[in-house]
DNA sequence: ACCTGAACACCGTTCAAGT
DNA sequence: ACCTGAACACCGTTCAAGT
């Protein structure tokens, strides 16, 4: 399973992704990490301060998948892009939106971070309404793809965890709430509703002075 | 610590509340439990069939204390009050925003959902926009409260892990995210930004077509 | 029907001992 | 400098035995 290469703290960074992308961030365990390293538990302890510095680093690694802004590009579509990028980069490790308000961000993370604020800088809003997108824009990348990726994670768990949901369902208990997901169901789950609100956003800060 | 009462479900779940208010989800296990309930842990799977059914039902618990929506008033101060409520509820119970995701919403949180999905029928907006209305503010209620709480408890668990962050924080590199920062800090946590955003949201549905 | 002792298969982490 | 054995203080959960 390993060849018996030196042990680095990015090689034991990268066994953990491995593992969190098969087991999920539950099935994640120092004990599994040095056993696809080919190594004993405690000698991970040389490469990393504990487990919690092991997940910040797996987390910021996915921030290092983030779009960094395009250079010559107006604000609007750069953050845009950095938004859309972001969100491919969360689903792609089904486990890191999890991790995203547990640690300070590191340097890719502050990477992003600046470059979102930057292009915000570029739109000339009020102060406050900058603040307010950048927050509004965090919480929609971050919030929205976990909200997604934990329904479908749970669907693929067990076949069905929602048609299961949708079955116990009382149609004449929760009327609305039956066609929601009614709804759904017809349309699948192809549809994407993330780039729709990200425009929202994006709208309201350019009504809001950006040009 | 606890009279020998007979052991339900109910005093289960709120122990189990209890013990997360005080130590969070991460210092929650069964044994805690049970010592605050003066019984072995194994007891306590006569009531419960397992950890995870247990933070089910707590999780819902918090739902129950999102209001209803007031009966007589029009979709979309119906709305905003139901969103508030819940940010209330949720911040009451910092360790609740965490598990949004993670179970098929019980009782009283399909109850909540059922009432929003109404109020957002009554605002006759097309199907999709309802839709894509009814997640905005599902996201924005999770998901900002998410990210605040963990800003904030972060910042109370040592005294100043944002403060050190801050610092650690090199102007030169970073010029935005430093200004960013310092905006903060000198705004105090008091400002509330997520009545400004559920403002957007219920304005963007308005002009999509409510009235 | 409800409770519980013992046991199983796990955890993260420390520390002293090795090379 | 890096690795590791043994050990510590925990986990969730099963199962058979008690009442």
């Amino acid at each position: 399973m390993s060849t018996k290469r030196a042990l680095t703290r990015d090689r034991v960074v990268r066994a953990g992704m491995a593992i969190a992308a098969r087991d999920g961030l539950a099935g994640l365990s120092m004990r599994k990490v040095a056993a696809k390293l080919g190594c004993e538990v405690m000698s991970l302890y040389n490469h990393v301060r504990s487990k919690d510095d092991l997940l910040a680093d797996m987390l910021d690694e996915v921030y290092g998948e983030f779009d960094q802004s395009p250079p010559d590009t107006s604000w609007r579509p750069a953050l845009r892009q950095m938004a859309l990028s972001g969100r491919d980069a969360l689903r792609r490790h089904e486990w890191a939106t999890e991790l995203t308000t547990s640690f300070p961000p590191g340097p890719n993370r502050r990477r992003h971070m600046e470059a979102m604020l930057a292009a915000l800088a570029e739109a000339d809003l009020p102060e406050d309404v900058a603040d307010l997108g950048f927050h509004a824009l965090t919480v929609h990348i971050q919030g929205y793809t976990h909200q997604q990726v934990g329904f479908e994670t749970r669907s693929n768990e067990r076949k069905s965890a929602a048609e299961q949901f949708a079955e116990s369902l009382d149609a004449d208990d929760y009327p609305h709430l039956s066609a929601h997901i009614q709804y759904h169901r017809e349309r699948g789950h192809h549809h994407d509703d993330f780039a729709f609100v990200l425009d929202l956003i994006l709208d309201g800060l350019e009504r809001a002075g950006g040009q």
